[in-house]
DNA sequence: AGAGGTACCTGGCAGC
DNA sequence: TGCTGCCAGGTACCTC
């Protein structure tokens, strides 16, 4: 479900409601996701402040003086902000109370995600360490790519899913953007020339930020912390669309599987 | 070092 | 209606 759009959209649905609040209480119902919740250093936290909150990568930060919450919603992860005593659905995992009013709330079908307390310094915590730069930095570029891309025998699409080489460009967006770029995914990437790579940044940025403003993808279940879903499924190009006219020629959408997942591109307009 | 495969888990859907 | 098999937005970790 979640890539950086929908991420990015969550963090924006629940940042209000986290911005200097004070935790009063964290409830963890199932604590085994993709690590086990601990729950009771969890409640360490009750009590404190809301320090401030951000995005690395897919992971959501919720600082506090006390340690950071790193919040991951894997593939069906989804954050909301409900009243205290909503009615609990299945699948409801975790509950963050602030100012004994709201709860965010995080559901979580198949437990890919994580719910962890990392002490300072933060990112030099495991998850974090290793990340490469955001899509949407100033430090993510074309030449940048194409210097991390000489020594790599890998296809390109899974060169930009690479989540050290950038981070955020999952399965949907790394098939729309290299649909945008003109580039086909089985390109190998220490093959791929410096002015390609500055077409495929520049392409990578725009996708990213026209789903944000969409506010995400939603294809089954995703929705923003209020409940509503992203509309950027209309402006997907190529993805899910196998077999559908391309919107840019009269070719036919096809789909392949790279490196364990589909992908999607238009045979025509994708030659490079 | 880099490439490729496996594992974690549930739910929805197509096909029988 | 119910069963089976396949697919799904992520990514750490293992082996070669």
């Amino acid at each position: 479900m979640p890539e950086l759009p929908e991420v990015e959209t969550t963090l924006r649905g629940i940042e209000p409601y986290l911005r200097n609040a004070i935790i009063t209480n964290i409830e963890v119902r199932n604590p085994n996701l993709r690590w086990p919740v601990p729950t009771k250093k969890l409640a360490g936290l009750i009590g404190h402040e809301v320090s401030g909150t951000e995005r690395r990568a897919k992971y959501i930060l919720v600082h506090t003086l006390q340690g950071t919450i790193l919040l991951h919603l894997g593939m069906s992860g989804s954050l909301s902000v409900l009243d205290k005593n909503h009615s609990v659905a299945k699948h409801d995992h975790i509950d963050i109370e602030v100012n004994a009013s709201k709860i965010i709330r995080l559901n979580d079908p198949r437990r890919f995600g994580c719910c962890l307390l990392v002490k300072p310094p933060v990112f030099s915590h495991k998850l974090l360490a290793n990340l490469g730069p955001e899509p949407l930095g100033a430090d993510f570029d074309g030449d940048y790519l194409f210097q991390q891309s000489r020594s790599r025998a890998v296809c390109l699409k899974t060169f930009i899913m690479d989540g050290k080489v950038v981070v955020g460009v999952g399965n949907i967006y790394a098939s729309e953007a290299l649909y945008r770029a003109g580039l086909r995914p089985t390109s190998i990437a220490k093959r791929v020339s410096r002015v390609k790579y500055r077409n495929l940044a520049v392409a990578i940025k725009d996708i990213l930020k026209g789903a944000i403003r969409a506010g995400g993808t939603t294809l089954n279940d995703f929705t923003q912390a209020d409940g509503k879903p992203g509309y950027f499924k209309q402006e997907l190009q190529v993805y899910g669309r196998s077999g559908e006219v391309c919107h840019g020629c009269d070719s036919i959408i096809k789909s392949k599987i790279i490196g364990q997942r589909n992908t999607f591109y238009c045979p025509s307009c994708q030659k490079g």
